[in-house]
DNA sequence: CGATGGATTGAACTGGTTCAAGTGGAGTGG
DNA sequence: CCACTCCACTTGAACCAGTTCAATCCATCG
């Protein structure tokens, strides 16, 4: 695979699940103790520890070196744009730390979240040659960037790599279609309960938190855009749960679900 | 790439581009005509007439020969059930001819159709070991399956072919994204217009027709379903459009777009 | 010709939106 | 350290797009 080509571009995002290694903030070094699925040469390798995170599993310490020199590594502040619907798509992006929203918008404001995306999850594979989301840092954010035509070589170099991202698309093509479902048919109570259960899911590899405690990052007008909701039906929604006793709220972002099970039920409408 | 794998699973949805070859009724004759995306050894060779479709201009002739060796061809009438949700995931569905729904449902009844395919898109490109969604036969449909763990063995003999369904998955994330836009933040029309204007785009590539006509396959219903609307809603949509002067009906599933620039600043919300 | 099932239309209803006001916590500056 | 501002969040009340329920139409088919 990827001997000859002519797409080169890119657009997707996937779930990697290996967070980020030299970040050293203590949530994140507790973070990357969570995990097992770290540095899978045992080393604490310079490439590991740096340019390409949940990819570097898929290839050997050598491979590893030279897969690294593409890439480089940046910085962006919460509410900044990684990169912008319609722009030229030069890279892939790969997040090695906080969190990113990928959106699309109508022209007069109305906006859809696609998705957000974590420490080890990458975005801008498309066959495209121009983005067709927006990706903007929703917290401070760790980033990792590669030129998308020397990354489709590296696919071809790499078998394993573009192996391990045509999984990683498949799953992400996925879990689009569970949010197609929650989006076309449940009610707003629905989508509530799927999206705190979803933000367990994914945050609970990524930090140590107490067992039932989710810790949001995103706004309620993100939340309220990702689940083709307003704000308002959002801060309801939290309202009702914290009444019926199914979640503690403290602060608008520290959740703690008092009855996962409850919450799953609602979440599929049972 | 594929040169080791794990995960051998299917599931995802991709427009191919070719249609039909060796079909017998003149429809498809014409539509086979209609491409340009035909048999790319000039031959009309066995394998391209009937085995895999759009996947064979990734193939040459000797490879292709092999390669059909692997898949077997059947058809479904219409209403048939191809694959479940839950059931175990053992093809890779090509359609040759005809229309196919993918659909998700909850428990209480409520469904959301995810995608229609039409020939030359395949599905059940999955990383799971069971489908998530379940395919039925909108109208008889031909098939062409292959067994998934051979498939992917496939995909590591001939690169081209992998680096082409890779692009495909591509390709069909894109448009989730744009699916996710229409049924979280379109309106009723908004949402009609956008549909009409895609089967336009699709069925055109398959079908010799009016310029602005289309032939939509399905019910009300399963519209419906793919919009997150009522069969009501969508009913009344269509008289509204009619009474416009946008659109003219011919019995339920023949439409001319009368006004395809108004029809589009529309499905946009402009 | 009556039966069956999809499509349309009408009328009442409602979940979620819209608009508007109020609250609370973090940051600023005097 | 307090007052002031800002902005995200919450709450209330009126509204409405789309749903629900019910009746009817209409094409096909045995």
């Amino acid at each position: 695979m990827f001997n000859k080509k002519q797409h080169v571009d890119f657009q997707g995002q996937s779930k990697l699940g290996v967070p980020p290694y030299n970040n050293t903030d203590s949530t994140s070094e507790r973070a990357f103790r969570k995990t097992s699925n770290h540095c899978p040469h045992n080393t604490a390798c310079e490439g590991c520890s740096s340019r390409h995170l949940s990819l570097c599993s898929a290839l050997d310490r050598d491979e590893l070196k030279d897969f690294s020199k593409i890439s480089i590594d940046y910085q962006k502040e919460a509410k900044q744009i990684i990169c912008s619907e319609d722009e030229e798509a030069k890279y892939l992006y790969n997040i090695r730390s906080g969190t990113v929203r990928i959106s699309k918008m109508l022209s007069d404001g109305r906006r859809q979240i696609t998705g957000f995306l974590f420490a080890g999850d990458f975005f801008g594979l498309s066959c495209k040659d121009r983005y067709n989301f927006t990706a903007e840092a929703v917290t401070n954010v760790d980033i990792c960037r590669f030129p998308r035509t020397k990354i489709m070589q590296s696919f071809r170099d790499y078998p394993n790599l573009g192996e391990r991202v045509f999984d990683m698309t498949r799953t992400e093509l996925d879990s689009t279609h569970d949010q197609m479902l929650l989006l076309g048919r449940k009610t707003a109570q629905e989508k509530l309960c799927s999206f705190l259960l979803a933000m367990k899911e994914k945050l609970g590899r990524l930090e140590v938190v107490a067992e039932n405690e989710v810790d949001i990052p995103m706004s309620r007008t993100d939340i309220a855009d990702y689940l083709g909701l307003t704000v308002e039906t959002i801060s309801r929604q939290f309202t009702k749960l914290h009444k019926k006793g199914l979640i503690e709220m403290e602060g608008a972002h520290k959740v703690f679900l008092k009855d996962i099970k409850a919450l799953s039920a609602l979440a599929i409408g049972d």
